[in-house]
RNA sequence: GGGGUGUUAGCUCAGCUGGUUCAGAGCACCUGCCUUACAAGCAGGGGGUCACUGGUUCGAAUCCAGUACGCCCCA
């Protein structure tokens, strides 16, 4: 046979996804006559590339849907992309930049048509990347979360919420970029350790001349936005301050002194300055205080007109001319350095302001009850359950969600304002201007005297929805397929969404269609490298997995990926694990080779009657082992179960069994049957690596036009005979002693010894001679009465064995090893006779555990006796 | 600062309900083999005070408390 000896991926992989595809297999239709299962895909940013962390994510949902299409149940995995306003905005904005196009110049219809044109050119690379792993995804269900019916649902879903009160306007503190004009998300802002400076400076206490109060400050040129001074209540230094005002330094305006034991007495002076326009904490402080807001800032950073002093000039030149100002009116008593974290744009670079704005917020606190209970009360689970902990407090402490951003990119909000400054919230214009006539009572108001808010909506106010969106469930409420795939079954991703976007799908569910989106949360680890650094492009240290395919072929990289991927561990990524993967492939494809290489001779009888009995036992063991792993989500584990199946019971141990002699034919009986266990392992291989099991499984017979591996059916649980996988166990330790007798002495392979075994125990030898002899490569094997002089010995099970050396054999060295086996078993004895004889013990525990006990003495003892005669005759 | 979570072989990690599936896997390492399916392989082997201290228990890697160190989330 001139096959290769290696299995090469690249000839086979895209044959075989191409035929899946062409023949239907990944596409479902709601059939009432199966069970649904139904993954949909965590909806990869449409501006991404495949990284390692979406190898891990997707693998694992592909071997959940592909075991649960053998199963017979009706498979749908639904793909898509989202259309992640930030990223992308902010990808067209650079390449718009590099055409020497600037946003401001654009209209929003200008600039979207820029965006459209770019999601269509490079928005389905991802997919595309993700097809060359396998992934079994129904294609044609593919969904985009801007998409024209996806958008009607999530203005839809604003309108419903806005009606229902759980939508509102309000103002928040936001990462404002003045260089770049915009608000950022906190994921665009890069914190930088640096040295800052503090500067304490001295407040004026009203009516008391001369006296002062320091408070420390890193931006004193915000003092003309301060409206109080706070101290801790119980800061003995400041007792008889409380009640009174100070002046702020230069400006003189009077501030009250307030309490607060969010106050650390020990930072600084101790004593804070309120300034709630321009720092979240003290925004906080200013609600809880009823305090005023003084904005000093323009869009762009530069002080305005409410500063009074300073106007026109740029924050940082503002500070400096501020402390030096200060500096000669005596009021800056010092300036310490302290390491400080300054919060950076990823974009421009410019420090961020923090500023005040008006934004839109969904309420949460009701949604979050229904959702923290779906999850406590494990109506829907997640894997592993420590997340349980993280997700209550999560839902116990939530804020209300800023559902708005100053973009383009994304869905409009449908609120519209009148010239009055007043607004209404409608689905569409025409409904706008309706409900604007009757708010205003002015049926001459005309849809140009509306404008529509100029925000769009976060992106995870579309993929909340998701779930329910691919399946047209809010379009189409009562539609066949949400009826039939929603709920969802399992949905895979990472722990670090586990509230932006698990959560809310959770309270979507629940708002809208009052059930929960899917049942089970796996949650994947994060893939970082050797030196445990997260993968990431700007450490271009993430392997691009498309090569790594190229290398090592996608069952060898699927299967690397998940040898180490407990779930909700981080996988330390190493490309050891793809390389074990590649050489798992290859194991399958020898063993292959090797039973396809057979002839037959349909005259011989069948000599491994033993043998077959017992690989068809242990399959049916592993194969409840498995099912169990897959039951509780154990997927790394189910597949090691898998791998020390196939690569040492089937390859290792039973192949060995039955195989021919070289060039020797094998009979039919044996022939047959081995293919059929082969098959069945291709089955259980196919979820984790279906490449290579879709080419053997049509290299080992022919197979009918819809005759295809990926929609075989599962294996189902089988009896099994633990006997006879007990004692195949020992002869199998009896064959490892043989050979390490045999390494041990230098006694090559192809030189046969012979064996004697003296039985003291209830193992009956006689059905698997013909193994041992085989594996063993013995002369002869025979039962014996007395201890062989001049033989090498070993106990296995209570028994003995001998192989004879002609006499050249080291009596010492032996004895020696002899002895220490000796001490060893008689320490084990001790142990157990210890805890027999404890009568607590003897009462406390339970039947099973002591009659085990009894065993293992009794097995000690018969070790004993053996090792102690063996000492006598050497 | 609050909460969560972890520490098991040189490395990466399993170990589920406390008790022979309890100290395990893979990689790495050592020895011997190119033995006709596979050197991407085969056979064999060495290697661990289960972070530390105490407690509960007849019995603890496993349960509890504290300590040290690490990571995550929130502030």
């Amino acid at each position: 046979m001139s096959v290769s000896t290696k299995y090469n991926p690249r000839e086979v992989e895209q044959k075989w996804f191409d035929s899946w595809m062409q023949r239907g297999f990944f596409s479902s239709k709601p059939n009432p006559k199966k069970e649904p299962y139904t993954i949909v895909i965590p909806p990869p940013n449409v501006t991404g590339v495949l990284h390692m962390g979406h190898m891990l994510n997707n693998t694992i949902q592909d071997v959940l849907i592909r075991r649960a299409r053998m199963q017979g149940k009706e498979a749908c995995w639904v793909p898509g992309t989202d259309h992640a306003s930030i990223a992308t905005e902010a990808k067209v904005v650079a390449m718009l930049k590099e055409k020497g196009i600037e946003k401001s110049d654009l209209t929003r219809e200008e600039f979207l048509k820029h965006a459209w044109e770019w999601k269509e050119k490079y928005g389905g690379i991802i997919l595309e990347q993700l097809k060359k792993l396998g992934a079994s995804c129904d294609w044609d269900r593919t969904r985009f979360t801007m998409e024209e019916d996806m958008s009607a649902a999530v203005i839809e879903v604003f309108v419903d919420l806005y009606r229902k009160g759980k939508i509102y306007r309000g103002v928040r503190m936001v990462n404002w970029d003045p260089k770049g004009g915009t608000a950022l998300s906190d994921e665009e802002v890069i914190p930088k350790d640096t040295m800052a400076k503090m500067y304490h400076l001295q407040y004026e206490v009203v009516g008391q001349e001369g006296q002062f109060i320091t408070i420390a400050t890193s931006r004193p040129e915000t003092i003309m936005a301060d409206v109080a001074v706070a101290v801790n209540p119980n800061d003995e230094r400041y007792k008889q301050l409380h009640g009174q005002k100070v002046r702020i330094p230069l400006l003189g305006r009077e501030i009250p002194i307030i309490l607060d034991e969010y106050v650390s007495i020990d930072f600084g002076t101790g004593a804070l300055k309120v300034t709630p326009a321009h720092d979240l904490n003290d925004y906080e402080l200013g609600q809880k205080h009823k305090l005023p807001t003084i904005d000093i800032l323009d869009d762009a950073g530069f002080l305005n007109e409410k500063a009074q002093l300073y106007v026109g000039q740029d924050r940082f030149a503002a500070r400096r001319n501020i402390v030096k100002d200060l500096e000669e009116a005596g009021l800056l008593v010092k300036v310490e350095e302290y390491a400080s974290v300054l919060q950076t744009s990823e974009r421009t670079g410019a420090v961020i302001e923090p500023r005040l704005s008006m934004q839109w917020f969904c309420k949460m606190d009701d949604m979050a009850k229904p959702a923290k209970e779906a999850v406590m009360e494990d109506e829907i689970r997640l894997h592993p359950p420590k997340f349980k902990n993280m997700y209550r407090s999560w839902m116990e402490n939530i804020r209300d969600w800023c559902i708005s951003r100053q973009l383009w990119w994304g869905q409009q909000i449908p609120a519209y304002y009148l010239p009055d400054g007043s607004y209404v919230v409608a689905t569409t214009a025409e409904e706008a201007l309706r409900l604007a006539r009757q708010q205003a009572g002015n049926e001459g108001l005309q849809a140009s005297d509306l404008r529509q808010d100029e925000d769009v909506l976060d992106t995870w106010f579309s993929s909340w929805l998701w779930p329910i969106s691919v399946f047209n469930g809010f379009k189409d409420p009562d539609n066949k397929d949400i009826l039939y795939y929603y709920p969802t079954n399992d949905l895979v991703t990472a722990p670090e969404i586990l509230f932006f976007w698990v959560a809310r799908m959770i309270m979507a569910g629940y708002e809208f269609r009052n059930e929960p989106p899917f049942k089970n949360v796996y949650l994947t680890g994060i893939v970082r490298d050797a030196q445990g650094r997260k993968m990431s492009k700007q450490l271009g240290n993430s392997p691009d997995p498309l090569d790594l395919i190229d290398q090592y072929g996608a069952d060898g990289v699927r299967t690397g990926m998940l040898f180490s991927s407990q779930a909700g561990n981080d996988l330390m990524f190493d490309e050891k694990l793809i390389e074990q993967g590649r050489n798992f492939s290859n194991k399958i494809w020898n063993a292959f080779r090797l039973i396809k290489g057979w002839e037959v001779d349909e005259n011989l009888p069948c000599p491994n009657e033993t043998a077959m009995k017992w690989y068809e036992s242990r399959f049916n063991e592993a194969f409840v082992q498995i099912e169990d792993h897959f039951s509780k989500f154990r997927i790394s584990d189910a597949l090691l179960a898998v791998y020390k199946l196939v690569w040492d019971d089937f390859c290792s141990n039973y192949l060995e069994m039955i195989k021919p002699a070289y060039q020797q034919p094998i009979d039919a009986r044996t022939l047959v049957t081995t293919i059929d266990f082969l098959e069945k392992n291709l089955k259980v291989l196919h979820p984790f690596m279906p490449f290579i099991t879709e080419e053997l499984w049509h290299e080992l017979k022919e197979r009918k036009e819809k005759e295809y591996l990926i929609v075989a059916a599962w294996p189902k649980k089988d009896k099994f005979d633990k006997n006879i996988i007990d004692q195949m166990e020992v002869v199998l330790k009896v064959v490892a002693a043989i050979r390490n007798v045999r390494n041990s002495k230098n006694i090559p392979n192809n030189k046969q010894l012979a064996l004697s075994v003296k039985v003291m125990g209830q193992h009956d030898y006689e059905p698997f001679l013909p193994i041992i002899s085989k594996l063993g490569n013995m002369s002869e094997i025979s039962f014996v009465q007395e201890n062989l002089e001049g033989a090498i010995s070993f106990v296995e099970a209570g028994d003995e064995f001998f192989i004879p050396m002609d006499g050249n054999i080291d009596v010492e060295a032996e004895r020696e090893r002899l002895v220490k086996e000796l001490e060893y078993t008689q320490g084990f004895l001790n142990s157990v006779a210890k805890k027999l004889s404890n009568e607590r013990f003897v009462n406390g525990a339970p039947e099973a555990v002591i009659s085990n006990e009894r065993k293992k003495q009794a097995d000690a003892e018969a070790k004993i006796k053996a090792l102690e005669q063996s000492l006598a005759s050497l």
